[in-house]
RNA sequence: GCCAGAGUGACGAAAUUGGUAUACGUACUCGACUCAAAAUCGAGCGUCGAAAGACAUGAGGGUUCGACUCCCUCCUCUGGCACCA
């Protein structure tokens, strides 16, 4: 009996499903389950006052296909939802229209939720958190409280930098090229007491544990750079008054003879405690005056000219020389970084070099270019000594044109410039010029420059079989004509000669020692900041760069030091819309926590939101709330008026999922121990410096102090790439380009959304959205309806739909794990395409195709899957598991090539001998025609792949 | 400046242990159906060329029988960092 064709109504079948799931509790995560348990993460979104966006949707559909697929492969899975609610819009919102932030939390979570139901993600409803419910922040405030307990957490007066917009201190984090994050302001300088947590006591775990994850590389690569972790050195400058000596941070202790003058920042204390020593008192208390005045952004905005000024009257003395050394300050140096103070070395640091330039310093040379041979041709043969020897490497600039003569080896494909050993009795100028003439025959040479710095090279010599170590002296040599005599025969043998400009000579020396070679003859004032090979550093010349490090160090009484980028987290807001801080400030006993058994502080009603230029947060005004007693001597105490930024409730909020509902605890370790650490997150890389290191941080804490089971919070981390509005521009709402996911749903569904969003390109790439693109994706979903009234138990399965359906297995599979959900789409797409053009479709072939696409359109599949006779739901489902040997063709096409160029096909069964390919291949017309005249000089053949026939033409 | 990522038809894109470049989708053209239109279905669709063929993956070189894929130099775009010693 045949059913009647009714057309795809996504209205209709997306609320029957999403009711059911509802009303079954479908997707509920169990905490007691004999099933491998696997908890999926999505970054909870912060409910503003516009809605669900594109975004969040890309994210959610791709953790939600890996959730329905690890259920399907017998997971037991947890794959939460919550909200992310405090924060400065929410606040904003309040100020101008007076509505309560409570009450705008609760209508923006309420829309939030109704869309992402509409969406039909499989989140376990039931364990829903938000962040600024009491019994959520009560834990907040808990877990600040035990880091304070540990000396994490500490007030500390410092200059932050304030946004005068939003009235509100900022951490370095949350300021972007001088500006805040949110609202774009400058951002000023004020020195204000803040609670700061102590995450660079974490910095170097951070960094290392970062090799125990399994995060996509480049998140790794920016959590390193901001971390920032740097080994060196820490040495001490002697001065010539006081007791006390100026210690600077050093990643070069190799270049230490190198240092002409050191630098201390500023801010640095010595220079105010050596005040009645300085002569130029007035100088320098002018210039830190001058500095201080300055924003940050004036400090840029100066094409970052240096700044400077020289403490006279003192001096300080070489650790090791003792040789007298000038003591400047200057802004280049920062306070807080370091020791805020640097050797310098203008010869070899790039920001010294212009220091010096500009104030005329001394400049010092210590370091020489060395280069290793480290592959191909020239390297370096491990087990073999080195011959040493003194060499001419002599430019040769042409007569009249701004070229230069290179030369070229036949034998090998180097390239350089004339360079010859220099004999026993001979100097470097007369070795060059034989050179010159022998190799070259030009005759009428003056030698123009010898440089003062050599280039050395380790490289292995294919012609004498032998490792070499050489020391290039360079000379410049201009040719004052063209005159010239023969060259020797047995030189021409060897290699030819070229002129090359001025500009392609860089090209053709790239990674050469020749390149230095030119260097050090036509710019010899650029620094080198490259390791090398020391000079002019008394016993330890001759050492290369790393050896030299920490003999140096050592000999100069210093000790190797790791430093960090990292800064400690400032953790105060002045704002009312946050988890206030649960600490109570007596006159008496300081700094008191409040209790853990009067948490949570609540933030108390108030009539006005508005922060105050003083600073304070408006927590500050409400007088019965911020006056208490101290909780250890009763008398009169306030309360912490600043509040937790929106960081702190996004730091632990996995951890609450795992048991949102515990009176005790933030989670109970039964529970901890059953569903962490996350299998895998999937969130922006906007937070890769942000809530990411946070997170990791506060985690790593509470493992410390026995609370979670694991080191690392999420096993696996990876990013989706932004969606961008049509034409390629960030969507935005002041420009009024950003798509309203509810009309799309509404006109075209949710599956076809969902699968727009799948199929519109690479998962970590930003895209931009297309509306007119959508369609595709809108009549796949139409042609898979359509072809389900083709499904019939009887219908045969050719081998080509079979090949075709475990291929397409396979393939899905593969690319839900690698996020490649566009091709995933796209092999889905293929398969529909063959199924169409059959008959009818087989049952089991229609069904496992289903089943393959139900994570991606989970309503429609859904109705198929029922409308198909089944009883229980598709989601439940086992994944469908392919045949190897059934994902091989029993005929495959070769390409046929001739010379590299394919020019035709042949059609044979796989796994077929060259013998055998070469003949049929030969058979073939078009190929034949080719082969005339021609005989074949060789055939390379790829099993199953190609077969490619090299011929030339018949010479005789 | 430094660190990532990207550059392929009209458009979104596919293909990388080197092996038939442009799969899949959109747009477009033609045809079928229709009084007509939409929808749907079928065919075509890199450039030049009548064809044979030649040329095409940001540019230029190189390695190779063969390069989107590897190497070198350079350009453009996106994101991040930026006086970090």
């Amino acid at each position: 009996m045949k059913k009647p064709q009714v057309p795809y109504n996504h209205l209709s079948i997306e609320s029957k499903w999403q009711k059911v799931w509802e009303d079954t509790s479908a997707y509920k995560a169990l905490d007691n389950s004999d099933k491998p348990k696997f908890y999926s993460l999505i970054e909870f979104p912060f409910p503003s006052g516009s809605g669900l966006h594109t975004g969040h949707i890309r994210s959610n559909v791709a953790m939600d296909i890996i959730s329905r697929k690890r259920r399907s492969e017998g997971y037991n899975v947890l794959f939460p939802i919550g909200w992310d609610a405090f924060g400065l819009p929410t606040e904003n919102y309040a100020i101008k229209t007076g509505i309560h932030p409570i009450e705008a939390t609760k209508q923006n979570t309420d829309t939030f939720r109704r869309q992402l139901k509409t969406l039909g993600f499989s989140f376990d409803w039931s364990r829903e958190v938000n962040t600024s419910d009491p019994e959520y922040y009560k834990w907040t405030q808990w877990i600040f409280l035990q880091m304070y307990k540990k000396g994490l957490a500490y007030k500390h007066k410092m200059a932050i930098n304030w946004c005068p917009k939003d009235k509100i201190g900022l951490a370095n984090e949350e300021v972007i090229d001088g500006k805040c994050e949110r609202c774009g302001t400058q951002v000023e300088k004020r020195e204000k007491e803040q609670w700061m947590l102590a995450i660079t006591k974490y910095a170097d775990r951070l960094d290392k544990d970062l090799d125990t994850v399994d995060y996509l590389e480049r998140i790794k690569i920016q959590q390193r750079n901001w971390i920032g972790k740097s080994e060196g050195s820490e040495i001490e400058f002697k001065v010539s008054v006081g007791e006390k000596n100026i210690n600077v941070f050093t990643t070069r202790a190799d270049t230490l003879f190198g240092v002409t003058y050191v630098v201390l920042s500023p801010e640095h204390s010595l220079v105010s405690e050596w005040k009645e020593k300085i002569t130029n008192k007035k100088e320098i208390e002018d210039y830190i005056a001058s500095v201080k005045s300055r924003t940050e952004i004036d400090r840029t905005s100066e094409g970052k000219e240096k700044t400077g000024v020289e403490l006279k009257g003192i001096h300080a003395f070489h650790p090791i020389t003792n040789e007298e050394i000038p003591i400047w300050i200057a802004d280049y140096v920062l306070a807080s970084y370091g020791t805020g103070a640097v050797m310098a070395v203008p010869a070899h640091d790039e920001r010294d070099n212009e220091f010096a330039q500009k104030f005329n310093l001394r400049i010092k040379e210590v370091i020489e270019p060395l280069l290793i041979g480290e592959r191909g041709a020239d390297a370096v043969k491990e087990d073999q000594p080195f011959i040493e020897r003194q060499v001419a490497a002599v430019v040769v600039k042409h007569w009249e044109k701004e070229e230069y003569l290179v030369i070229k080896w036949t034998k090998s494909d180097w390239v350089g410039f004339v360079t010859g050993g220099i004999d026993k009795n001979e100097d470097v100028a007369t070795a060059a010029l034989r050179e010159v003439e022998e190799e070259t025959g030009y005759t009428d040479l003056e030698v123009a420059n010898i440089a003062d710095r050599k280039v050395h090279a380790k490289f292995y010599q294919l012609l004498k079989k032998e490792n070499r170590f050489a020391h290039y002296q360079p000379v410049l040599i201009h040719l004052k004509s063209g005159a010239r005599k023969e060259v020797d025969s047995g030189e021409l043998a060897i290699h030819t000669t070229e002129w090359i400009s001025k500009d392609k000579i860089e090209a053709i020396l790239a990674g050469n020692s020749m390149r230095h070679i030119l260097w050090s003859l036509i710019q010899p004032e650029k620094p080198l900041t490259d390791d090398g090979l020391l000079k002019n550093s008394d016993v330890f010349s001759g050492m290369s760069s790393d050896e030299a490090r920490k003999a140096i160090t050592e000999a100069a009484g210093g000790k190797m030091v790791t430093t960090f980028k990292l800064r400690d987290w400032i953790f105060s807001r002045q704002r009312y819309w946050g988890e206030p801080i649960p600490m109570i400030h007596c006159k008496k006993c300081g700094w008191i926590p409040v209790p853990e058994k009067d948490l949570p502080v609540t933030l108390p009603l108030v009539a006005k939101y508005q922060p105050t230029d003083s600073g304070e947060s408006p927590l500050a005004a409400i007088s019965e709330w911020v006056n208490v007693k101290c909780p250890t001597c009763d008398s009169d105490a306030k309360r912490e008026t600043d509040t937790m930024p929106n960081w702190a409730g996004s730091s632990w909020y996995f951890l609450r999922y795992t048991d949102p509902h515990n009176k005790n605890a933030f989670a109970g370790v039964d529970k901890l121990n059953h569903w962490t650490p996350v299998d895998w997150y999937n969130g922006g890389m906007e937070h890769t410096t942000l809530h990411l290191l946070y997170s990791r941080f506060w985690h790593k804490f509470l493992f410390d102090i026995g609370l979670v089971p694991t080191a690392e919070p999420y096993k696996k981390r990876t990013s989706h790439g932004l969606i961008l509005a049509e034409g390629g521009v960030k969507m935005s709402k002041s420009i009024g380009n950003v798509i309203n996911p509810d009309e799309i749903v509404e006109n075209m569904g949710a599956d076809t959304l969902r699968l727009y969003e799948m199929f519109m390109g690479p998962f970590d790439q930003p895209i931009p959205w297309s509306t007119d693109n959508i369609v595709g994706s809108r009549r796949f979903i139409e042609r898979v309806w359509n072809t389900h009234y083709k499904v019939s138990n009887e219908a045969q399965v050719g081998s080509k739909v079979e090949s075709m359906l475990h291929k397409t297995i396979m393939k899905v599979g593969e690319d839900i794990e690698s996020m490649s959900f566009n091709t995933a789409v796209s092999s889905l797409m293929i398969l529909l395409n063959t199924l169409e053009k059959e008959e009818a479709v087989s049952k089991e072939v229609f069904e496992t195709f289903l089943k393959l696409l139900a994570p991606f359109i989970p309503h429609v599949t859904e109705e198929i899957w029922s409308e198909l006779g089944n009883k229980e739901s598709i989601h439940s489902q086992r994944w469908p598991q392919y045949d190897k040997l059934k994902t091989i063709d029993s005929v495959i096409t070769i390409a046929v090539q001739i010379n590299g160029k394919t020019r035709t096909t042949v059609e044979i069964e796989p796994g077929n001998t060259e013998e055998i390919v070469t003949k049929k291949a030969l058979e073939i017309p078009e190929i034949s025609k080719w082969m005339e005249g021609k005989n074949v000089r060789r055939i390379v053949f790829v099993k199953d792949k190609i077969i490619n026939i090299i011929v030339d033409l018949k010479t005789e």
